[in-house]
DNA sequence: TTGTAAGCGTTATCAT
DNA sequence: ATGATAACGCTTACAA
């Protein structure tokens, strides 16, 4: 009777094949269900695995059969609420699919990105979804030479072993401010994310060309430059208010930037909706239960991490996966008014 | 296994040596530091590391080292506001120091974390770090037999190999009513959060100790339980105004419950804080941007991860690390007044 | 200092 | 159907 102090000695396929009689082979059939058994040694090993509470070891599975069922997913903030749906939606599909994933934080910076993805190879995951982020979108190109990558939030040309998913950025800024015009306002603020940043960059783009549809001219004195951020949409509302611009309405980039722009018009006592209308851009869990809760544009968050895990399964099994580009829909809530009583400044 | 085509053929070990013409095992010495090795050699070895752009294996590595420098981390949902925070200063401090977290979930379900614990023993993590959770703690013990364990907001009996680091969630509550005591209230409502989840019962205790402290009796009519989220929050605080139980207070459990109870007070046209004030717990990021930003107890919860990683990197040392409970801070902000012109209901 | 060789715990190939 | 046995890519005694 040894009952050992220390680490339990570690049990082993070779241990079980002993213990059931059979090699290690017959073993690593039962347990993968790669040949048939018989049903004698079948149940011989499975009580022994049960017997010994036997876990193969991934990491000598993963060595010897050169898959890992690892997928590495490449965020810019790991507590990032908006990032986190993604997260959430890529784990679910891919634990439904018996994979795991392996997360990593870019923190919007190119280097770390891929310093990160290095570190995915080494660990040897099996693919690579990468959500926004400005790594060189050659040396990605490179990189889906390896492994197959899906890209979440920025378009880039697509390949077979390089798929991207993302909405239409443009047609939902574009639908924002058309509502914003259909409700009398004409002096629509805009708080935009970072330069260079594509989704920025298209929903400015939205906002024109839905100003321009409706005869109303640019004035880029109504535009402010935010950091998708709560803080960068406080600080830009605040210039806004500073400059003395008038403005009925603000369409800030994203909910965050709504955030802290909302903020900074409740500390200069300007009243959403009855003042100025306010409408954000992706529909986080929070807006919700913003105060009032925040028109946006809804955009599936979760369902796209789910999506790209599962174009990632579709790329394993060899499958030719299509860009996709998704529409996007305008969700009224208490933010947005009629043009009405005062404008602010 | 033959390489087939296709795919870059892999970088060894071995190939780097015979590039730079040594064995294998000096490069392995060079890459680890573990011996010293002549100047001529170290450079022709990085050479070659250069030239091939070559990255071990990691999986081969853990497998003939036995450490893989990897941390299971559990969380409960991997896009929870709260947990993101534990979970950025767990990564931040984990890559510091040369090592990486393995994430997992286990949704709030004492059979999916053990599922999940299982997991991360099979792939050979060095230690776990646990978020909260219900998985049996005597499995626990029985884990933190095979691998070390630090487990975040829930108290255990320590053990030299199972650490717990948590905060003082009774006085951080305590504070919290007898501030608003001193602001003049005496019916303060409160919304906790679920049953048997300790931090919440902590701070249930709070709330009674600090108002018999003050001499004012208990009323469980001022009780409603909410689930740590918002949708709790929101329909928590419903039900206390359909009630008609009057209070001038409303002492939530966790910041996303005060979220939640928020919007159901705005929707009440019930003013905050001029009719009621109102008290979350946690100080999420989010909660400085709350109209109006919401008075609550700074819980240094990036910070707790960091520390956690740290405890798990001195555990892993052989050093023995302390039970920790720390101290938590009230935070005034602009949710709370002192008692004036109407009571809610 | 450097090299040889024996693992690490699996899977996969090839006989039988 | 089953069992040897050779990978998988690296670390680490043990020798030299």
């Amino acid at each position: 009777m040894k009952k050992s102090f220390g680490p339990p000695e570690t049990v082993t396929l070779a241990k079980i094949a002993r213990a059931a009689g059979v090699s290690s082979s017959t073993v690593s059939r039962i347990l993968n269900g790669t040949a048939r058994v018989s049903a004698e040694k079948q149940r011989a090993v499975e009580e022994a695995v049960q017997r010994y509470n036997y876990r193969p070891n991934v990491l000598a599975r993963s060595l010897a059969s050169g898959r890992t069922d690892t997928i590495g997913v490449l965020t810019q903030d790991i507590a990032s609420p908006f990032y986190g749906e993604w997260l959430r939606g890529i784990e679910d599909e891919l634990t439904q699919t018996g994979r795991s994933p392996l997360f990593a934080s870019g923190h919007w910076n190119a280097a770390d990105e891929q310093r990160q993805l290095e570190n995915l190879l080494a660990r040897c995951v099996d693919g690579v979804i990468v959500l926004h982020g400005f790594v060189d979108p050659d040396y990605l190109r490179a990189y889906s030479e390896r492994v197959p990558v899906v890209m979440l939030g920025r378009p880039l040309d697509p390949s077979p072993r390089l798929v991207c998913l993302g909405v239409d950025n443009r047609q939902g800024a574009y639908d924002v401010v058309t509502h914003l015009i259909e409700l009398g306002h004409r002096r629509i603020a805009h708080i935009s994310g970072h330069a260079l940043q594509p989704d920025s960059e298209q929903r400015l783009i939205g906002y024109r060309e839905a100003l321009a549809d409706a005869g109303i001219p640019y004035d880029d004195t109504l535009i402010e430059r935010g950091n998708f951020e709560e803080s960068g949409g406080l600080v830009a509302m605040e210039r806004l208010l500073d400059a003395g611009v008038s403005f009925s309405a603000v369409f800030a980039s994203n909910d965050q930037t709504a955030y802290g722009a909302r903020l900074a018009l409740y500390r200069r006592h300007v009243r959403v909706p009855d003042d100025v209308s306010l409408v954000g851009f992706d529909d986080l869990p929070g807006s919700l239960y913003l105060t009032p809760p925040l028109t946006t544009v809804r955009q599936p968050i979760y369902e796209i991490g789910r999506m790209a895990a599962d174009a990632m399964a579709r790329l394993l099994r060899g499958e030719a996966v299509p860009t996709q580009i998704m529409r996007v829909e305008l969700i009224e809530r208490e933010t947005t008014a009629r043009i009405g009583t005062g404008a602010a400044s």
